[in-house]
DNA sequence: TAGTCTGACATAGACTATCTATGCATCGAT
DNA sequence: ATCGATGCATAGATAGTCTATGTCAGACTA
């Protein structure tokens, strides 16, 4: 029961910041990235970040095409369009006010 | 799609810690609580409270009893348990590890 | 050259928990 | 007499995560 990580709703929030600071990545570095830079305390699942991409294609808020990697490796390429940015700065503003909301109902001595 | 408020997750962990404050509240009590310390940003809705707290009986978190409301009205209070009170300090530093996470991720420049 | 590990993408199904909508009932005030 | 606020409750829709599974290819090792 205690949704182990990631709150349903965030993922999409990390990946367009993690895409808006990095410029184009893969899947799979997208997801090394995130769970690195929170220190390994978000594990993202290959079952909910592509899933996840493939939501975020149809919206708009990224592009994709194929390439290869460094190791000759066959990839899928992801970048934010300025629909993603908008999108970008409107979860991120709602989650900083949530996240407020909540500590402010939890720290009420 | 844009999860309008209360992440999937966090709705027990505000219950619980608006009782561990107030001592005993009827349901309607809590929600206006909750919604009233967060600065009406957070709202919770019906169809989303009486579950939470039909789960957290089941699981024992917290025990009811029916009553009636200063302006005479028969409602249903709930306290913590003591198993409910362990359960705060579980959710809530969850909360502050993946929320903690979460913006590490988001500011990492 | 066979086998194993890692990188990389993808989907199906389970599960959890929220919201919307609806219903019922009572009290107080207009 | 009616209407708004109080108060509880459930059914169904919806969304998004996780688990499990599968595929394929390059790289390294025995």
């Amino acid at each position: 029961m205690p949704r182990d990580e990631i709150p349903p709703g965030t993922l999409h929030l990390l990946i367009l910041k993690t895409l808006a600071r990095r410029g184009e990545l893969h899947g799979y570095q997208i997801a090394r990235t995130i769970q690195q830079n929170s220190e390994d305390v978000l594990q993202v699942e290959e079952g909910s970040l592509y899933p996840a991409l493939q939501r975020m294609l149809l919206k708009g808020w990224v592009k994709a095409h194929w390439g290869t990697t460094d190791e000759n490796r066959r990839a899928r390429f992801y970048r934010l369009t300025p629909a993603g940015r908008k999108q970008l700065q409107l979860e991120q503003s709602q989650f900083e006010r949530v996240v407020r909301a909540i500590t402010r109902v939890i720290q009420t001595a």
